[in-house]
Order: C-alpha cells, then structure tokens, then sequence
DNA sequence: GCCAGAACTGTACTTTGGTGCAATGGTGTA
DNA sequence: TACACCATTGCACCAAAGTACAGTTCTGGC
C-alpha cells in the first residue's frame, strides 16, 4: 500500500516518516497531478478547512483519504468525514497509531479517535435515552388533567398571572398546581419543568 | 496477547478459531474463576442482553472486553459500550476483522462496526448542525463569552446560586450578566431565555 | 353515607429572580 | 490619553415563585 503525504509545503513530521517509511510527500499544488492508488494524507493546519483541503471529488475507488489535523475536536472530525475522509487524527500521533489507522482504513474502515467516538456514542447514548424518556410522555399520564394544562403553559414561558388569567382561575390556583406537579415528578422548578416537557436541552 | 472466548456452552465457531489459534475456549460459568489478562471475547446471542453476558465489574486493568453479537444492531452496541466492552462486531465476522478488532482494542481503541459508525457520525453531524443553526441563532454572536457561558447554564436549569458557585463569582455577578443577556436578545426572564438557547417549539 | 381525589381559593411567609445605582479594575482602540 | 466594553461586586428594593396551613365544593366509587 503506497502513502501520500499531502500539505501545503511537502514538509512531513519525523513520526510519519517512521510510520511510513516509504511514502510520497507532496505539495498540495502538486498532488492533483502526481498522486496515484493508496492512502492520501492531508494535513489540516489550525484555522484551515477541511473542505479546503481534501479535493473536492472524494477519493478514487482504489484512494482512501486520511486528515492528519493539527486541532482535531468533534466538528472537524465530522467535516472530515463529510468531505470524503475516511479518517481523522492528530498530526502528532505517535508512528503506531498512524500505522494502526492505515490498516483501519486500508481495509476499508472507519477511523476517528477514540476520545472522539467516545463522546460521540455517549452523546448518542444519551440522546437516545432522553428521547426514550421523552417518548414516555410518562410527565403526563401522572398529572390530573388541569395540572398537565398548567405545565404545559408553564413550559411555554408563561407567567403565574398570564396562566391565571388564561385559564380564568386565581393565580394561587396555580401555583397550588404547580407544587403538585413539582411534587410528582420530582422536580425543582418551572425551568426544570420545561425542560422536563420540552425534551431536554438537546 | 492472550485471548479468551467466553460463550454459554464453551464453543468457538471456526473464524474465531482461525483468527486466534492460541485463544482459550471456556463456557460463561466458569470465566470467572479461569480468566486472566488480555482480550474476552463475549459471545451475544440473540435476545440476550449484553448486561447479562459482561461481568457487571467491567475489565480488569490489563484486560479489554469485546462482544461477539448474533444480531449487532445500534442499540446492542451502545449497551456493550455502556457495560464496559472496547467493541462490539457481528460473531460471525472473518478472521481477518476479528484481529483488526483485537489491534485496535489492545492499543486502548473502540472499535464498532463501520456501518453503525457511519449512522451514529452521520446522525451526530445532523445533530451538530441542528445544534449550531439553533445556536446560530445567533444569541451566542451577541453576548460576550461570560454572558453566553451564564446563559447556557441556565438554559440547563441551574439557580443562580449553582451558577455563582460554578464559575467561583457571586451571585449578584451572575444576575448582572442576566440582566445584560435579557436586554441583548429581548427576553423577560430565563425561563424564555431556556427556550430561546434550547430551540423552541417543534 | 363515607371517603378519596380533584379543583379551587385565601392568608401569610420564605426564597429566588431581576433591577437600579454605584463603584473598581482590566483590555483594547481611536 | 480618553473612551468603550467587559467582568466583577455591594446594597437596596420590588416582583415573582414557591411553600405551609387551612378551608370549600364537587364527583365517583365502595
């Protein structure tokens, strides 16, 4: 498996070349016109893009892409992989990891590190817990029927007298709910509250 | 590296066999007084549930868990990463997987399928984005660091005293950096300020 | 008929949230 | 240097939220 190195000076760090002994380094001018089947890695320098960097055509049926980026965080993980990579790491890896991503990627893998895929499937964990959570509507089903319409408006911002008002009652009717509703699911607040009902933050 | 196949009746199917020769065979009942370090294969049948199958300690300091699903689908795969497990991959994936998987998890990796990954990348990219337009919103754009990093907080349903106790500033700091926030983006008070920052109503 | 639970309200109280006024110190820019 | 903006805080004040205790009315089920 041949490697390209790819960056905008033809400069490779001294851990890719004990990775890769045998590899290419090019010069982004020139690596449309040179590079064959392999691994093409591209450094992404801090501030540059991703799509700025990888070519816009996506890799060739025998290429894999691999973004080398000098600050890897979620985002650009994901417009890595967006703009075709099939890969995403730290310019600093150490030369084992390198190796370690080529074969991911050389049989046909996926690649992102692992702090990142931790985050990302706890994320996603999460996400699918609340939305779980949210799909229960179990807030509902253990309020009397007047106390959900309190809650509801309640998560809509409304105000103790906007609610009173609306829903012609006192407004110490409804605070007398909303201590009812705090108290059967547990919560603090009107803010709790909302969020509770309107599917947590995100 | 040591590998140990743990499954309820003491059987390696053949790919696992070829991919580790040197591995160890044993059913679940007695991994627990048999294996020592290295990489456990866990075997996931169908309908069970990887919390019955992993050891509930999780791994030991020189050990890596790996689960070997009948039916990997999204959800096996986040409950064998929430049990502890490095990795989760089809049983009857080819040797050649198999040892890939083993690479990555030895070196501290996780490892899931590409499939799933593409998905949970995929639905995380649409999730940022979501969560960027919703932010882009613009109501980052216009408070200053301080304020935005109060507002998110609140928008979490924090008092101010949590907040005040959170950032190491008073309380009467954090109402100062309300107060600004409200004026900047027209709102009353944090419970549309949480609406606001949240996304509002779908 | 009795009881449980809901809806409703009042008085009184504590806590939290939000504003006005005033002040200090840092940073950056015309 | 002067000016603007930010971060910070204190004191005082008012409004809103939330709780405690107490009470009425109505409805449906045992």
């Amino acid at each position: 498996m041949q490697h390209w190195f790819i960056d905008r000076q033809a400069i490779a760090l001294p851990t890719w070349r004990e990775a890769m002994p045998a590899a290419q380094v090019l010069a982004r001018a020139r690596a449309g016109s040179v590079v064959g089947a392999g691994i093409l890695w591209f450094r992404l320098r801090s501030g540059e893009a991703a799509s700025e960097v990888l070519p816009a055509a996506g890799p060739a049926a025998d290429q894999h892409f691999v973004v080398l980026s000098d600050e890897p965080d979620e985002d650009t993980v994901l417009q890595c992989l967006t703009a075709g990579a099939a890969g995403c790491c730290n310019s600093h890896a150490a030369p084992e990891v390198l190796q370690q991503v080529a074969l991911v990627v050389a049989n046909g893998g996926l690649w992102v590190g692992q702090s990142l895929l931790r985050r990302v499937m706890g994320g996603t964990a999460r996400i699918i817990e609340q939305r779980q959570q949210a799909r229960n509507d179990d807030w509902s089903a253990l309020l009397s029927e007047r106390e959900a319409e309190v809650a509801r408006l309640v998560a809509s911002a409304s105000s103790n007298k906007e609610i009173a008002r609306q829903l012609s009652i006192s407004e110490r009717t409804v605070k007398a709910h909303l201590t009812s509703v705090f108290e059967k699911l547990g919560l603090r607040d009107r803010l709790q509250l909302s969020l509770r009902i309107n599917g947590l933050p995100r």
